[in-house]
RNA sequence: GGUGGGGUGGGUGAGUGGCUGAAACCACCUGUUUGCUAAACAGGUAUGCCUGGAAACGGGUAUCGCGGGUUCGAAUCCCGCCCCCACCGCCA
């Protein structure tokens, strides 16, 4: 969330800020409210003051029994009163809590304004693939090569959902082998975190409230309880959360992290044909990266991450292109986010595989995460950084149509060849 | 799932109703002394919020897993929840 000092110093900085993700808020109800917050606190703690003076009163003069009772007397009012107010603020507070909850991250500086159509493209990798002939789409060559079993798929787990094969299960699982060792190459520390997580960790990265339609819930005892437990979307949920209500040491950042969880999303709604196939399911594989790091060195780590996404996208030998988000596509908890697009031959079009976001302090306020500042002698919250490292469910399809031959068969990216033991991909 | 035990500051750990934000020890920091290190001695070392201050640094208030209750007063008593440990049961 949005740190309220930083809306209070200066509400129409922020305000024009966030306007670039076209909606302008208007903070005057939060400054009131926040105004009658700290007078309520000031009253709250004057009674208490009052009431620990009657206590030390009490103490001595436990001998007159009048004055005992008179002291309780005193007392009880005052308690009855502090209760009173106390009420009136946790209410207020709540209030408040909620409405930052929902505001959405600050965009930064470059940042273009508007929505998706001024995203813009900053550099493109790779050669456009050369096929001449009809390029078939993924699900085509998946499906005639033996590689993924979508109509399984869809009968034991439902719509959504696909079986790897083979071949196509050892691609998938070379990818994975092979994002790994990038990752660790890079100096970032490998995490299995669980699948399941506490309903409270999804408000710190950022899932909840706004996407708390999107997730799968689990009720680990009987059924029509509240739920306790949802399925992580990303292991980015998770790796937020790792050092949530940490004070960490100034010298161990910054933290990097990568994570391999399947993720479970709804992704509720009919698919179009540009996105049939492991496009977009309810449950797919990803390598997901994450940095915590000090806010003055957060700009540099994001660059690294990009330029280490870039770099496994081009030992893939893939066509593809990265992008600069504008304002409105920056997903609700990131302050920025470049997305990393693949080519996909059949539908003529760039397909994001990976996003790469700065989180600035939005997930470590809401998960007090903090480091000790040496110089200022202070607890900071840190800057939080995730990108997909990537996403198999993108990639996979990707390597399937740039890298399809005539004849129908598919060649092995050289750099996948030693995790799969082949060099192409045929009916046989 | 059952039964029992337990959650106190960076760590160990005392504390069963009243200046206890919390003993003691360890760790850490700063001084003093000693040729350096070590040792010894002295002092310091939690976090949130409100408030004064440009800042340094003050004042106030809250916090002993979390939430609620009893009481003039709760780390201490009661209730609910979360988590940890031990044993038993179950285990595709």
């Amino acid at each position: 969330m949005i740190n309220i000092r930083k809306i209070l110093a200066d509400p129409d900085a922020i305000s024009t800020a966030l306007s670039k993700r076209m909606q302008r808020p208007d903070f005057s109800d939060l400054i009131e409210k926040e105004d009658l917050r700290k007078s309520l606190i000031g009253r709250i703690e004057e009674k208490r003051r009052e009431l620990k003076q009657i206590s030390a009163r009490m103490k001595k003069g436990k001998s007159d029994p009048e004055a005992v009772e008179a002291i309780k007397q005193e007392g009880s009012t005052l308690r009855g009163e502090i209760q009173t107010v106390t009420e009136q603020l946790k209410a207020l507070e709540a209030e408040i809590r909620d409405y930052l909850l929902n505001l959405p991250n600050i965009p930064e500086e470059e940042v273009p304004a508007g929505g998706k159509e001024n995203n813009e493209v900053i550099a493109t990798y790779g050669k456009l693939p050369t096929l001449n002939f009809k390029a078939k789409d993924h699900y085509e060559l998946a499906t005639s090569l033996g590689l993924v079993d979508f109509e399984r798929g869809v009968k034991i787990g439902g719509n959504g959902k696909w079986c790897y094969i083979g071949d196509g299960a050892l691609l998938e699982w070379a990818l994975l082998n092979f994002f790994i060792s990038r990752h660790r190459k890079n100096g970032y520390t490998f995490i299995l975190p669980p699948h399941l997580l506490r309903i409270e960790s999804g408000t710190v990265a950022g899932q909840f409230p706004k996407f708390s339609e999107d997730v799968f819930y689990i009720q680990p005892d009987n059924l029509g309880e509240k739920a306790t437990h949802f399925l992580l979307p990303t292991a980015e949920t998770a790796l937020a959360n790792y050092h949530a209500n940490e004070i960490l040491s100034e010298d161990d950042l910054p933290l990097r992290y990568f994570g391999y969880t399947p993720c479970y999303r709804k992704e509720a709604g009919s698919y179009r044909t540009a996105e049939r196939g492991t496009i977009r399911g309810n449950t797919f594989n990803k390598v997901e990266m994450f940095a915590l790091a000090k806010p003055g060195n957060s700009t540099a780590i994001f660059e690294q991450m990009v330029n280490e996404v870039v770099d496994i996208m081009n030992q893939l030998g893939l066509h593809f292109q990265v992008s600069r988000l504008a304002a409105g596509d920056v997903s609700f908890g990131m302050a920025k986010t470049y997305d990393v697009e693949v080519w996909l031959p059949s539908i003529n079009q760039f397909k994001e595989v990976s996003s790469i976001s700065n989180a600035h302090e939005f997930q470590a306020l809401r998960g007090n995460i903090r480091y000790k500042d040496k110089e200022k002698k202070k607890n900071l919250h840190v800057h939080t950084l995730n990108g997909s490292g990537l996403a198999t469910s993108r990639v996979f399809p990707a390597i399937l149509e740039q890298y399809q031959q005539a004849d129908g068969s598919v060649k092995v990216p050289d750099v996948l060849v030693p995790f799969i033991g082949k060099e192409i991909l045929n009916r046989d």
